[in-house]
DNA sequence: GAGTGGTCTAGACCACCCC
DNA sequence: GGGTGGTCTAGACCACTCC
């Protein structure tokens, strides 16, 4: 329960570790009051600057609310993995229980198509690399997923197994600060390829996310194009009426 | 470019707002450095910890990127809508420039499911508010939206006109506070009843979105349901690698 | 009035980056 | 070395809520 200013982390880190903890071993339980800022600040023996800054982060996050005059309370519900942050496909479904059975069904570099291109911000001339995986749970078929890249990523990424390894930690190893993505889904029929991979109905419908994903300097890194199979699947998202 | 302490607005909102508006206006282009922090404290005349807070909240919000030793720089991109924020169906196509026609299709106090009892956390004799609304762009039909609300709630926005008013300002000018919602997305094929609506083939695919809406105590309030037409439209969401 | 969170200050030291 | 952002302090006053 002591902090340690010399420590590797942060003193509000290291206070945010403590209330999560506490809130995840059910000690505060959703509704209650957490005590006062200065209180905290006078137990844990810091200023009440740091306590509202590990309090803040943990309000962002989710697990508490903060209302003036009122007090701190621990949030009825965890909605924190889920609130807009990005992972992978295949990390997503780990993050479930679920264990994932990963098929690479092929992978290439070679010209790519107008759409992906203007994607991945490349010229016409430009070659991309292009891995299809096939993504199994449960003994069934979940998600065909097409990941494209430009050339110079695909050579880092061409050189692991990625029915083991995943690819945005590769990524991030090689030195990428991955940053943000934009996401489009929609639905579709199944052509007869994604059926056939997906054992699935040719023209039943099928869930597809588009994804683009930027690193810190704005340019991106790679686009993808999942389709999953809706009768075993659906896409969660959790979002916040006010963002700050 | 003066800040005022007694002002309505705390220092650093003003803050945000004079940098907001510097980048909408194109003075702050993407990519370029921003004054050091020290800098603009002496520019305000205000302390480095309120400069700190406005350029935080900045940062949160996706204007502003920071660099360790380096500098705070403009986003390159601005993903600060679509970055999580709870809006209604009707005033998401609002604000992509659409004008939305909106038809209330039926409206009615009832009996419901337990899907939906579940999903609004009542007993299975509570009753409940339904209505359902078609929502036209551009001279065609876009998605037909089912809106399940407890009665009590439901005696509020049935007061209201909704192929004009616009659900979620009403429940919060009514005393609730929105907080948050959980969004499930998935496809499936159009029931009958949804082709007709649509004006789209029956079994064709299409994009369901149910979404629970929660207010600050963490009671829900709202239970959707939406189908697109995935020919005129597609969702589309922002993800932020770390969250903090 | 007493307690809560919200805002703000002036100053300090550390860690990182670039020259 | 000299800039940047990152962390931290002690103390002040305000605004809101509840009794």
């Amino acid at each position: 329960m002591i902090l340690y200013q010399g420590s590797a982390k942060p003193l509000y880190e290291q206070l945010k570790d403590i209330i999560i903890q506490k809130i995840e071993s059910g000690e505060l339980k959703p509704g209650i009051c957490m005590p006062g800022e200065r209180q905290l600040a006078e137990t844990y023996n810091v200023s009440r600057v740091t306590i509202r800054q590990a309090i803040g982060e943990l309000v962002n996050d989710g697990f508490l609310t903060r209302h003036h005059g009122k007090g701190t309370f621990i949030a009825s519900r965890k909605l924190v993995h889920n609130l807009g942050r990005l992972i992978g496909v295949a990390e997503e479904l780990a993050q479930e229980n679920l264990t994932v059975d990963c098929k690479v069904i092929c992978k290439e570099f070679g010209q790519s198509t107008v759409e992906i291109q203007r994607n991945l911000g490349l010229g016409s001339g430009d070659n991309v690399y292009k891995i299809t995986r096939l993504m199994i749970t449960q003994g069934a078929p979940l998600v065909v997923n097409d990941t494209y890249m430009p050339e110079n990523v695909g050579y880092i990424v061409d050189a692991f197994d990625l029915s083991h390894d995943i690819i945005y930690p590769i990524i991030e190893r090689s030195g990428y600060k991955l940053s943000y993505a934009e996401q489009r889904i929609s639905a579709d029929k199944a052509s007869p390829d994604e059926a056939k991979l997906l054992e699935y109905k040719v023209g039943a419908p099928v869930l597809v996310m588009k994804r683009t994903t930027y690193v810190e300097s704005g340019q991106a890194i790679t686009f993808e194009r999942s389709v999953y199979r809706p009768d075993r699947y659906e896409y969660r998202i959790d979002l916040k009426r006010s963002l700050t």
